[in-house]
Parts: structure tokens; sequence; C-alpha cells
RNA sequence: GGGCAAUUAGCUCAGAUGGUUAGAGCGCUUCGUUUACACCGAAGAGGUCGGGGGUUCAAAUCCCUCAUUGCCCACCA
């Protein structure tokens, strides 16, 4: 074992090794949760993985999202914390739904009517069993250390279980309520939207500004004049001079056919300045108009249908024609009555459809939502220091509020949390009912009440269906974001746990005790408000606790021109293709070296091919020396300046690893790495090995650890290299390397000159400067006479200018690059650096003392400074 | 309309609490195939840190202002 190896190929191979490796991992059980003996730390360390969507395949935000979730797992699990990744899939219901009826479109010819219900559903599930397949191996092709026997998918019974419960459970306490309200309404994907999950495209719209009739005496203005057949009102400004001797009136006008009741309303939301300064109110289209609505008893008129045609209630001319050509034939109405004053183009917002980009058709329509703003009871104790206990009242909104507010839940970049909490002030009522088959089916029932036919319907909301006939259950489905907002604590509930109830769920779930809240939420900033938001209220709702501690924000994937990547630029670089041609390490340090939480990356293939290169470094690093060094047990020893400089050096390199790993700072950790590894190890000590022998052991010792450090980055080549080292265990499951008692760094600085400048370098450090000559590289002379100029100058204290043998050319010394190292200490530097920190100590000090400081800084603030005047004096004593 | 971010080398980007001469990768120029590596090595060019003002012993970093770009939110009909 311990012996020399030869026959290793110069050139690493990625696609030969990365896929045994994997599986070697992942039979040997390596991804389970389990703690080292004698691990400090008795906290797990917990990530739920961002559920891909059932249908989708790896791309780069996955690819992404695996890399800087695998680096945190992989470096707790180094340092023998007992760590889980939890992976699992989400149904995405609209999403899904909609790429299968697709598929079943353009095959068959068929829609999900033709095939009903029933066969819909199973057609969709063999589609995602598939897919869930796909998801799988590419997940593993990345080097996801994830513990793929806590896989679970939300349409399990357990997780659709737990649905059906926290709905009951919000129910019963008054939060989910069936109501007739406007809602997004998708024409083509035929359901309801949440309000995020509308966009808006900047378009043109013609404005016009007409009377309802001739008689009329105020002007209104829209886009949508089809509407206005929908109108119960005119909404003007209370204090408009010019309106308010109709305040109060009702008129009734004939509107392109139909007959209109229009009550003249004051309302304080009216613009004055805006267009006529009077509002034509829609109640049935429109959620400011219903608003309106509500404060003035207005009614509302539904004039536009679940399937974009105007309704009944439009009058017999335009029944059942669609919305677009009636506005033509209205305004056609208006022209030939004269009633436009003005027609204008205005740019406008246009609502869409996030999965289809169809107009959305804001409607009134009776549907399910949970009420944010209502007042509620606590079930247990809320969110630790926040003022709130069982029995406290409260509303979702400040559950919200209160776990980032509190510092409970702490997001990177920080400035998300303002985005958050901005989001939360403004989150109205969220419709979660969706009029799609894919998904959980929301757990209510229905029958006529029994003792008046006619009198209306029972409701039945429960776990289980109604043990008796005559029920019949809601068709809807509930939101996506609904399930995936249980997933942190959804998906480690006992699966078999079927018994569960209301009041023993938690009790009967050993993982949620130990597992749960879970260290890290990672994820982009897209879905910040989708699921980031919702995990936060349906969780602190139903556990009384955060879901996560930390939430880490990464950036959207982007090509190189900085535009997204999407099909039908065709732009997409799959990183299946890039793991196959780079390798997966690459692929990975491609995503997190040069990135930054909460900032879009751009990315292309120079990148990752650049990335392939260093892992060729570091493969030719560790070929030399398993090549030319015998493995020893001797512990490193430093003889030479060298050696005493790549030691210091590299136990500085640990330091500083995991301190910005720790810190999330998963970039600057990796290019600390890099930099030591090719600037540092492989440009100048490893040049130094060749003249100057007897360093295996610092060589081996060195290498074993550094593929340590650099295991969570680049998982593959570490092991490999690894295991040609003649190690008995894999690294994945060794023991993060401890930091060693070395010289202070303060003592060394690597000082690079030509030889002509060397003279000024001795003035400047004096009688103890420490010389070593080292040739990096393009000397024209051999490495024998290299060779002489070290052991004749190399360590020498003394001028060596005047010693360098008469034999030397001197164009060789003059074009020569020196490496030299000042073993002095700089003592200006020194008090120099001295003194700064004192200042800085005086400065934090003052700050903390400061009334205005300590009274108005939030508590983490103050923490965080009093952490860094400890710091800092600590530092200064080591000075 | 409100908010957030970005603007640093030809390109893509780092620069934590202000602190030596502003960094990296790619690209470019010159040189070099010496037994870890040409997916390499050596040397080098290239920056008024978007403009202007201010605070400070010291500003890419803090403040004000302007410009450009991008994103998010919002019921302006």
């Amino acid at each position: 074992m311990k012996k020399k190896l030869t026959n290793l190929p110069p050139t690493y191979n990625a696609q030969k090794v990365e896929q045994d490796i994997y599986a070697q991992w992942e039979k040997g059980g390596y991804f389970l949760p389990k703690r080292r003996p004698n691990t400090k730390t008795k906290k797990p360390f917990i990530i739920s993985l961002p559920p891909p969507n059932a249908t989708g395949t790896l791309h780069l935000g996955h690819a992404m999202m695996l890399a800087i979730e695998d680096l945190m797992i992989r470096y707790h699990r180094l340092k023998g914390e007992e760590v889980l990744w939890v992976p699992g899939t989400d149904h995405a219901a609209i999403a899904t739904q909609n790429v299968v009826e697709k598929k079943i479109w353009q095959e068959e010819k068929k829609t999900r009517h033709d095939l009903g219900r029933e066969t819909l559903l199973r057609r969709i599930e063999e589609f995602v069993e598939q897919s869930r397949g796909t998801i799988r191996s590419q997940f593993r092709r990345m080097g996801a250390s994830l513990d793929w026997s806590h896989e679970r998918y939300t349409l399990d019974e357990g997780l659709s279980r737990c649905v059906r419960m926290i709905f009951k459970m919000m129910y019963d306490d008054g939060l989910i309520y069936r109501g007739n309200r406007v809602v997004n309404w998708c024409t083509r994907c035929q359901t309801t939207l949440a309000d995020d999950e509308v966009e808006h495209r900047e378009t043109t719209a013609t404005l016009y500004t007409f009377r309802y009739s001739k008689d009329f005496p105020i002007l209104i203005a829209s886009t949508r004049p089809e509407t206005k057949l929908g109108d119960t009102a005119v909404a003007v400004h209370p204090d408009d001079e010019r309106y308010r001797q109709f305040v109060g009136q009702t008129l009734t006008v004939s509107f392109a056919g139909k007959e209109l009741t229009i009550r003249i309303v004051a309302d304080p939301v009216v613009d004055r300045e805006f267009g006529t300064g009077a509002v034509g109110v829609t109640p049935a289209h429109s959620q400011a108009d219903a608003e309106i609505a509500e404060r003035h008893k207005l009614p509302a008129v539904k004039v536009v249908d679940e399937a974009g045609a105007m309704t009944d209630e439009a009058g017999p001319d335009f029944a059942e024609l669609p919305v677009s050509d009636v506005r033509t034939k209205v305004v056609a109405w208006l022209r030939k009555h004269k009633l436009i004053e003005k027609e204008e183009t205005v740019p406008q917002n246009l609502t869409v459809c996030y999965r289809c980009e169809t107009p959305v058709e804001p409607l009134v329509s009776k549907q399910w939502f949970v009420a944010v703003n209502k007042l509620f009871e606590l079930r247990q104790d809320t969110l630790g220091n926040v003022r709130t206990e069982k029995g406290a009242i409260a509303t979702l909104k400040v559950l919200m509020q209160n776990a980032v507010e509190s510092g409970q839940i702490t997001i990177i970049p920080d400035r998300f949390q303002k985005t958050y909490l901005q989001w939360i002030y403004n989150l109205r009522d969220w419709c979660i009912s969706r009029q799609i088959w894919f998904g959980h089916r929301i757990p209510v029932w229905y029958r006529p009440k029994a003792d008046q036919p006619g009198a209306g319907l029972e409701i039945y909301v429960g776990i289980e269906p109604p043990k008796v006939d005559g029920w019949e259950q809601d068709p809807d489905t509930l939101d996506t974001w609904f399930s995936s907002g249980l997933w942190t604590f959804s998906t480690l509930l006992k699966q078999d746990g079927t018994a569960a109830t209301l009041e023993n769920w938690q009790a009967e779930s050993p993982d949620l005790k130990r597992y749960h809240p879970t260290s890290v939420l990672e994820t982009g900033y897209d879905i910040l408000f989708f699921w980031v938001a919702r995990m936060v209220l349906m969780t602190t709702y139903a556990l009384g606790e955060v879901p996560f501690r930390t939430v880490y924000l990464h950036g959207l994937v982007r090509d190189k021109d900085g535009r997204k990547m999407s099909k039908s630029l065709g732009n997409v670089i799959d990183p299946v293709d890039m793991i196959d041609k780079y390798g997966a390490d690459a692929v990975r340090l491609s995503l997190i070296i040069g990135t930054t939480p909460g900032n879009d990356v751009r990315l292309y293939e120079e990148k990752i091919a650049g990335y392939r290169n260093f892992v060729n470094k570091l493969w030719n690093i560790s070929r030399y020396i398993l090549t030319t060094t015998t493995a020893t047990d001797a512990p490193p020893k430093a003889k030479t300046l060298a050696d005493r400089w790549i030691l210091a050096e590299f136990e500085q390199l640990k330091h500083v690893v995991a301190k910005h790993i720790d810190a999330y700072r998963f970039s600057p950790a990796g290019e600390a790495l890099y930099e030591f590894t090719w600037s540092k190890l492989a440009d100048w000590y490893v040049e130094t090995t060749k003249v100057e022998g007897g360093k295996d052991a610092i060589l081996r010792h060195i290498l074993r650890e550094l593929l340590v450090l650099w295991h969570p980055f680049t998982p593959f080549v570490t092991e490999h290299i690894w295991q040609l080292l003649g190690e008995s265990k894999p690294l994945i499951s060794t023991n993060w390397p401890k930091i060693r008692e070395v010289e202070s760094v303060y003592e060394f600085s690597r000082i690079q000159e030509t030889a002509s400048a060397m003279r000024n370098l001795k003035q400047k450090h004096g009688n103890n400067l420490e010389m070593l000559y080292i040739v990096p590289g393009s000397w024209h002379e051999t490495l024998a006479t290299q060779r002489t100029l070290i052991e004749t100058l190399g360590r020498s204290k003394i001028n060596f200018a005047e010693q360098v043998p008469a034999d030397v050319p001197k164009r060789v010394l003059d074009g020569a690059t020196v490496f030299a190292m000042a073993a002095t200490v700089d003592k200006k530097k020194l008090q120099t650096e001295r003194d700064e920190l004192e200042r800085y100590i005086t400065t934090l000090h003052q700050r903390i003392q400061s009334d205005n400081f300590s009274s108005r800084a939030p508590a983490a603030v103050i923490a965080k400074e009093k952490e860094r005047l400890q710091q800092a004096k600590k530092k200064l004593k080591h000075l």
C-alpha cells in the first residue's frame, strides 16, 4: 500500500471515475445521518432540498442549488456532525398537468375532458414516475450526497395526509374560508391563480374616455369598455368639487344595448388628477373596484365568464361572444353614438398568467382562501422570544413578520429581508383553490341540507372522507404551494402514520423532533414569495416554530450576455452535457466560485473549461506527489524556510476556508483554496522540492489535508486521489483537519524580485533576511545550475549578491526571478497594525457604549459588534 | 408611483466591519516544450473603481446628487 504509484495518466478523466465513486458512497451508506463520536456539535445539520418539479429535468438552477447545498452538507459531515439532506419532488400541479395535457394533445389529439379525471390522473402519474427517475439520476451525476432513503414526493400518502390535516386545522381556526371574491383567472389554464402567480407585461393599450350615454353627466375612462357592461357605480373623490353635486344619486343609463343602474359614490382611493377623476366601478372584474363596492354595498354583475366569453348579464347582443369581439363592438357602438371624448394610447401593465402568458381575466368567483389578516388563537407557544404564547391572539401575517423581524430567521443576503417584509405588508388573502385535477383534492365534502331541501349545502371538512353516504367532495385541488409550504416538516413525519390525528401528529414523529427546524434553506431568490414565505406562514402556524434558521438565496443562472436561458432563445446550457464534457467537479466550481448570493451569474462553457483545467492541475500536483514521494508516518517537520512558509500558509488557509464557509461565503473560500493550490503549492513549493529533496512528509501531509478542504467543492476528484493515497476510509467520511499551531504568518513575507533588485531588498530587511533561491520556470539554464545556485546562495543569511559564483552568467541572475522570503518581522508594519487595531477597538467600544446604538440597533447587530470587539482584542494580544 | 440592486481591466466578475501599490479567471503581448501538468510554465501590457459634490488622517467602500441598466412590488380606472 505504501509505495510510489506509477502509470497515472497525465490527464484526469472525470467521466471514468465519477459514477463509480458515487455508487461507492451510496452503497457505503455515507449519505445517512450519523454523528461521529467526539464531535463537539450535538445539533444536527439539516437541509430540505427544494423539491424540483416532477416533470423537470436538471437545469443549471438545480445544478447551482445542488453545488451549494452539497458543499454545506459535506462540510458539516466532515466536521463530524449528524447531517440530513432530504431529497424529493414536487408534483407542481398546474405546471405538470399542462405538460402532460399538451403531450397527450400532440400525440393523441385528446383533451382532458376526452380522457376524464381518473384517466388523466393516471397518465400524469405515469409520466411523473418516469420524470422522477430522470431527476434522481441527474442529481446523482452532480455528486449530491442526498439521503435517498428519506426521499419524499408531495403526493405521498404521508405528505397528503399532512396537507389535509393542516387544512382542517386552519379551517377549524377560521383561517380558511370559502368566499365570492375577485380572483385572477387564466382562461387558458381554466383555473384561478394566486396574486404572485401572475406577471406583468409592459404593453400599450387604448384608453377610451367616454360617457355611458348622452345624458350621463360624468365622463369615465377605460381600456376595457366591454367590462363597463358590469358597472354598478361611478366613484369620485369626496373632495372633488366637479362631481360633488352628483354623489349619492342613482342613475339609469342605456349602455350598448344594456340598461345599467349606476350609483355615484365618493371614495378617497380615487385619484382626482388621473383621467377625468371619475372611475367606472366594475365590482365583478377588478379587485380595486370590488373593494370600493364592498365599502359602498354595491352589487357585482359578472359579465365575463371563465371561458373568456360574455355572460348573459352582458345582454342578449353580447352573451357568449369572446371578450375581444365585444370590445370592438362596444367601441363601435360608442363611436356611433358619439360618446367618445378622447382616445389615447397609454402604456399598460398587462397582467398575464406566469405559466402560459395568457392575459388574466379578473372575475368574481367562489373560491377557498387563507385569511392572512384574521385574528386567531394560537394553538401553542410560538416563536420563542416573540410576545406570543398559547392562547394568544395573532394573525398569520404577524407570525410571518415576527419570524424574520425577531432574528429567528436570517436571510442572506440581508437586503432580501426588506423585500420579504414589504411583501408581507402588501399581502392579501391567498386564494388556494385551483380548478385543475392534478394535486391535493380539497378535503371538503358537501351534501344538501337534509331537513330543508333547496336550503343550501352542508359542509364537512376532515382528514378522512365522511363515513356515511351522500357527500360529494369539492372538485377543486389545492394550490401547489399549499403543500410545498409544509415541506420542511411534512417530509419528516412518519410516512406510515396514517393514524396521526390533530392531537398527536407531532409527538408521533421522532424525526420531526430531531430534525426540525432545519438549518438552512437554500434556494433561488425568485421563489422567495412563492415558497419561502409560504413555508414560514405554514410552519409557524402549524408547529409554532420556524421552518429553518437561515435562508440562503442564490441568483439566477444566465447566459454570457445576461439573458435568461430558454429553449426558444436556444441558449440553454444543459448541465448534464457539461458534466459529460468537463466533469461534475468543474461544473460545481463554475457555479460557486465567482458568484455571490442574491446576484445573477453568467455562465458559459469557457468558464467551466477553466475549472476543468484547475481540476486537472490538482490531479497533476497529486500525481507528482504520488509518484515521487513515499508515504510516511513521520510528522511534517519544517527544515527550510520554504517548509515553514508553506506550512504556515496552509494553516492560515484552513482557518480562512472554515471561516468563509461558516459565514456562507463560499466563493471566497473556493478562491482561497484555488490560490493556495495553484499559486503557492504548485507554482512555488512543489518547485522547491525538486531542488531541496526530503519533503515527502510535508507534501503528503499537505496533500492529504488539502483534499479534505477541497472535498465539499469537488467531491469526485478529491475522493479519487484520496483513495490512490491508500487511505482506508473514504474521504467523504473522514475528519475536517484541525488547525495546528505554527509560527505566526506575520514572520514571513514572500518577495518576488529580479536579481538586480536584490540589493535594495537587503537594505530593507537588514541582515536577518533569509533567502531562498528557486527558479520557477523559464530559466535557460539547467536544473543543475539552479541547484548550484540554491546550494551556494539559497539559505545564506548574508548578502548573497556578492557570493554569486563566477561561473553563473550574469544574464542568468539578472533575468531571473528570485523567490525570497523575509523571515524577519517588519517592526514598522507591525506597529502600524497594532495602532490600527487599537483605534478600531476604541471605535467599536464607543459605538457599543453609545446610547443611540444600544437602544436602537437590533439585538443581532449589537451581538455582532460585541463579537467583533472580542475578536479584535484577541488579535491584538496575539500581535 | 414605491423599493432594491448593478455600474471596477477588452470580456465575465470578486473586493466582509473605510486602511499599504485595487485583485482573479478568460482574452491579449513576449518568451519557453526542463522527467507533475500545453487542460502547462515565466515575464508583461491593460483600471480617472459610471459623472459630480461631501465626510475622513485615509473612500471602490460611508453620505448627497445626477446618469445608465436590470429586477421586485403596487387597485391608477
